[in-house]
DNA sequence: ACACAAGCGGACTGGGCAGTCCACTTCGTG
DNA sequence: CACGAAGTGGACTGCCCAGTCCGCTTGTGT
């Protein structure tokens, strides 16, 4: 596994990012076909970067996860352990918003880092009284991906308002 | 389009709660073959009945609605109008997590007379000021539909009530 | 009992998809 | 420049699916 030619890396370059635009626009179910179409590849290119189309979603999910743990270490950095989860899931939900497709293929490879920073900060808010306790981080996991991806671009943000009071303590 | 003969009448009915069975388990993507297995017939006769996949889709659609048509009027009769939209809503939500498919099913057809009726639950239960009035009667829809549709079958209780706390007026 | 329409299902078609192959092109090095 | 390795893409395979066709079967009215 010697270092890409040029050309190839290009070409990698190239094909992630179009993957994640169509993955975005259309889901994971969007066609091999129709990324390397728009990565002006063909697609047998796509299969010799990757062995099978899942490793594809899976590299893109990758990708993405990176930027949701800069956000969450981010919130991790504020004192105010209620601001700093409702931040980090306003950021999370803009951006599942504005990519919708994204959403399933990142859920699919779930960064174990992402998971632990998450828990980390429902697991503040709840010390300091600011979410209920009888939630888990899958919990909020699962509500606020729910409010967020089954609701019309003109509506996620007060459907996860409603979620987040759900989720203050009575 | 003169009755049907007793025999083709049999196989309808069985390839309807075959189909409500499949769509129940897999969702509408599950094929027509496998639904046609399962109501002992050949395929063909699926279309015989129905043009498309579609239409076969939207007649398991319409049946289920009926069902939920019943909860809602059931719901009407209630005085108590925030009582009322909790157990239409908890109602619903069991019949959705049971047959996790069918929710995509129902929500392609969406029979006007429910939607009418949900509408009416929202509204009473908003004047009686048991729910928050910055929501409307689809956002209630959705969101209840994320929290059961999104969850393990084990956790969508406890997501249920957390967006249902969250509807309460503060 | 018989005739015939209504119903039937297996075999077929066509389209879309993931994944493979191979003759050709391009890059990087000596 | 020239040459081998790395890279490429179009053509191909095999699979699954919705929807069609047609010769055979079965229910029903007389």
């Amino acid at each position: 596994m010697s270092p890409l030619r040029a050309d190839a890396e290009r070409n990698l370059r190239r094909l992630l990012d179009a993957a994640a635009e169509v993955f975005a626009e259309h889901g994971p179910e969007a066609s091999v076909d129709e990324i390397a179409r728009r990565a002006g590849v063909g697609h047998a290119t796509v299969f010799r970067r990757f062995a099978t189309k899942d490793e594809l979603i899976a590299a893109v999910g990758q990708e993405r996860i990176r930027t949701l743990l800069a956000l969450a270490e981010q919130a991790l950095a504020n004192p105010d352990a209620g601001q700093a989860l409702t931040s980090f899931v306003w950021g999370i939900a803009e951006l599942h918003a504005r990519e919708r497709g994204l959403h399933e293929c990142i859920s699919r490879c779930e960064g174990q880092e992402l998971h632990r920073a998450a828990a980390e900060l429902v697991r503040r808010a709840q010390a300091a009284g600011e979410l209920r306790t009888d939630v888990t981080p899958e919990d909020v996991e699962a509500l606020v991906g729910a409010a967020v991806k089954s609701s019309p671009p003109d509506r996620w943000r007060q459907h996860l308002t409603v979620v987040l009071d759900g989720l203050k303590p009575r």
